[in-house]
DNA sequence: ATTATCTATAGATCTATAGATAATGC
DNA sequence: ATTATCTATAGATCTATAGATAATGC
């Protein structure tokens, strides 16, 4: 049942990314190792062969999702990011949108390396976003503000029942507002 | 073993705080039905002449959330709600804090009871605080888009590192600019 | 007679580990 | 020889229920 090590580096990646879609959609406590396992392909006993805990594995799965966001983020002006942030679409696949919003409550619940995991990935987040608008001369507090405004609306806007008229209304007002005041700075 | 009336109204009522405190705190999975009876002081056994289910319990528990964010808004103005809602204190007891922060993405997870628990919770909150500012002429619009902001810096500074320079200024950068928007508004 | 709470437990699930298996890679 | 994955399981915990107990309230 061994495989090559070029194979277990692809498990381990599947693993980490099975994991950072799970926990995003259902939380840390939402998602057991058995789950994550099952959904990734393997049986639950070869997890403690690739990582310590489970924690561990949260850990890394975050910086997984900090990854695919900071790509994302490359390939959108300013106007594009916060639209998109704040479209149905990302409010409704909480599995492949932001981690931020997705684990920020869990991560105020868990122990400190996950805590400094969602840190770093904030930090990579703002340099990515400092970078695609160095030439607006917005300040890495105008970025944090953005930021902050943006996760609690989508926070807020998923907490809301489905397709109801108020998780609609708390994306378009705070779509509107974030934009404007852009357009005022930049 | 059998209490009076109002000693099962009393116990009902603390299990419910219990739990509203538990659930802000460590999450709607992080509490088991034997920890929040044992914390409330009861055996877990009589929880379910009480409620039906667990989730029962938590649309109960955020009702009580919101109620206790009621009465503390009323006695405040906006600057004094902002400068509390984004205050240290606030951010290290979450237990006593905005249900809105503490169980959004809880809520997001949940199933609609629980969803429309925590609509009706926002509403409320909303409407206390249109109450609170109704000469500042501040619309709905500019109070769901002021929450949205707090819950977002609130959430974010909760999930970085405990006393960390990030987490304090998540708080202080946000607080400064929500309430300079108050007073270009009012 | 009713019923709130207790003790006890069913049945499922959880994290983590032990030992077997079988393919890699020295 | 090493080791990634598998099967199996330990030991703890979970939600929910059953039945006993004992005090209320008709």
């Amino acid at each position: 049942m061994k495989v090559s090590k070029e194979q277990v580096r692809e498990n381990r990646r599947r693993i980490v990314e099975t994991a950072s879609v799970l926990f995003r959609e259902r939380g840390y406590d939402g998602v057991s190792v058995a789950d994550l396992m099952s959904a990734a392909g393997f049986t639950h006993g070869g997890f403690y062969k690739h990582f310590a805990s489970k924690a561990d594995l949260m850990a890394e799965a975050m910086r997984c999702g900090f990854t695919q966001s900071a790509e994302s983020i490359e390939s959108q002006n300013r106007s594009a990011f916060v639209a998109d942030y704040l479209s149905r679409r990302h409010r409704d696949d909480r599995g492949h949108g932001c981690t931020l919003a997705a684990l920020g409550a869990d991560s105020a619940r868990q122990s400190g390396p996950i805590k400094a995991a969602f840190a770093a990935g904030l930090e990579r987040q703002l340099a990515e976003l400092t970078e695609e608008s160095a030439e607006r001369g917005l300040t890495r507090a105008d970025l944090l503000n953005d930021m902050a405004h943006l996760v609690g609306a989508l926070v807020l806007s998923r907490a809301c029942p489905d397709n109801s008229p108020l998780a609609d209304e708390i994306l378009d007002i705070c779509r509107a507002r974030i934009l404007s005041q852009g357009n005022a700075e930049g």
